[in-house]
DNA sequence: CTGAAAGCGCTAACAC
DNA sequence: GTGTTAGCGCTTTCAG
């Protein structure tokens, strides 16, 4: 009862190794009937590619492309400097990868973009809006053969292969019930918010969780109408600084970028207010945030695990290969001060 | 500028690759001085050994061996469940891995047990008590070259190659400052500590840090004298059954095992007190209690993260290959009821 | 003590 | 359309 191997398959189906090879990766000159019975063969006899193997034989690396904002945000450059960082490895996986920065809030550049990526890679890791252009767009890469996986904010009704990120809904929740347990006092007070910017998926699904378990569980507290940083920290910090001089909050909830702004405008002011700031991703500010003791609490989505993961999940399934779920599942990190890495 | 191959290596020594490959692995029968010739070349060249080849190439898989308590343990029972369900990923690292289950308090059968594996594996994985037969022990394996990792509690002293596991002072300290926060008053009260055995180091380290952020930045909270449970249940339940009886218990932190007893304990309570929980590993039991609010955080450390880590170390050294640091880094994990996993 | 050569399980030319 | 065969970069006999 050993593994099986290709070699396997292909006495199971009547056939060579090659019209195995070709018929497994979909490549053209192969009857649709023989097609048939090495898919079946492959079905009887559980075969999984030998990753090791894989890797070795294959001459031509997998062409992966990642599309990134371009807006000057902190957590986006986690993502691209891990990319860099992670080079090497993409070499010994037989890979190579390449970023395109691009303005992901706008939809019809997004389109284009990945429009134009058709036939140029195997597969196309992309974070931008979730819009009808940029669905379609997705749809059509992926009936054009190349694998799609979309990053940190999805596009669940596409047909994307898979989402590699945080649940944000949840990433909300907890958001909110750090909050609200981190409260003094229970004899509420307001709560802000501050937005990256509503079309964003991920901030809008984290807001959303949010208000929910404040609503429900915390009623004492009030969550303020939300204001939009455009991750812009300028703005922010003027926003925050205008909120703090007119209210005394007791909370304050940034879901997206903006927070060097926020971290500034809090600072300024920590003898007058002290606001429970809890923040996402852990930034070289936002980390310096937490050791100051300005933010209680960070909510982080591990960057590196997560350009690991995508390629892992690219690579599987161009590959035919199997995956550890476990290991690729994108947990919501809570950090404070004494968990931090 | 390409990757150096083993080609090149026995190249520039002007030796054969057999050589090579006998000199890089320590193997009879060779010259020093050819091994140091072989030693140069690769560190002029900065040589790495390909993973998929090696992988592809070795006939007879590393033998690891697991050395796990064999104390009623639910988190070490998730262990072994994590090595039974990575059996298939393995075969395909081409590692065969056994589990042997001990009396990790008892250091004397710790001990015998690795001096019994002596010449029988290529890297033990152990989890057991800081004494100091252990350290002895663990210095003659990795003496006659085996690789030692210690996982989940360090034996810091001895000249393991790895430790896999969370910093547990870190552990403690977070534990300490969310109990803290979570404390609905400022006016002070008591909060009650259980302990596995002061005789494990990771129980020791994580009680230590968390006693030492309750006395710097929660002095209205006094930390009653620790109770040890012996990761037995029925034990830990009478215990903290007769504490809630005597006192007024603010928060009661869980070190270590015997977390199924205080859960009973709390539930049969729960009208009396409402005490805040917070324990170690997301075990089933653990789980139910988060969920149904008697604990309110879960502090954990990813098994099978921690297993896969274990397997990645000790390959890495046998086989002279590149390691994501990043990616072997285990995380002190915090649960709460919205990011359960 | 060292070298030559045959694989490991796939991929990809090149035949038929 | 399909089969044959030569690698990929190591490990491991088997000779010398």
């Amino acid at each position: 009862m050993t593994k099986p191997q290709l070699h396997d398959v292909a006495r199971a189906a009547g056939v060579s190794l090659a019209t195995v090879d070709r018929a497994l990766h979909r490549r053209p000159g192969v009857k649709n009937e023989t097609i048939a019975r090495v898919d079946a063969a492959v079905l009887k006899l559980g075969y999984r590619a030998d990753f090791a193997a894989t890797r070795l034989a294959r001459s031509k690396p997998r062409r992966i492309r990642f599309l990134l904002p371009s807006s000057e945000n902190s957590f986006v450059n986690l993502l691209t400097e891990q990319i860099n960082g992670l080079m090497p490895w993409f070499v010994e996986q037989r890979v190579s990868a390449a970023v395109t920065r691009i303005d992901s809030l706008s939809a019809t550049q997004v389109a284009n973009k990945l429009h134009a990526l058709r036939g140029h890679c195997d597969a196309v890791v992309v974070m931008a809006v979730d819009h009808a252009l940029v669905r379609a767009a997705i749809d059509d890469l992926v009936d054009s053969g190349i694998v799609v996986i979309t990053l940190v904010s999805d596009v669940p009704t596409s047909k994307r292969h898979q989402y590699v990120g945080i649940n944000n809904i949840s990433a909300g929740r907890v958001a909110a019930s750090l909050m609200g347990r981190f409260m003094p006092t229970a004899t509420g007070g307001e709560i802000a918010v501050a937005l990256g910017s509503r079309a964003l998926r991920d901030h809008a699904e984290r807001l959303f969780g949010f208000e929910q378990v404040i609503r429900a569980e915390f009623p004492h507290l009030t969550v303020l109408e939300p204001f939009e940083t455009h991750e812009d920290s300028r703005r922010s910090e003027r926003l925050v600084n205008d909120l703090l001089k007119k209210q005394q909050l007791l909370g304050l909830y940034s879901v997206g970028g903006g927070n060097r702004g926020i971290f500034a405008a809090l600072k300024a002011r920590q003898s007058v207010h002290k606001v429970i700031w809890i923040c996402h991703e852990l930034t070289r500010s936002n980390r310096d945030a937490i050791l100051s003791g300005h933010a209680t609490a960070v909510i982080n989505q591990d960057a590196g695990h997560e350009i690991r993961s995508s390629v892992r999940q690219a690579l599987a399934r161009l590959n035919n290969e199997r995956l550890l779920e476990d290991q690729e599942r994108i947990h919501i990190d809570i950090f404070m001060r004494d968990n931090l890495p």
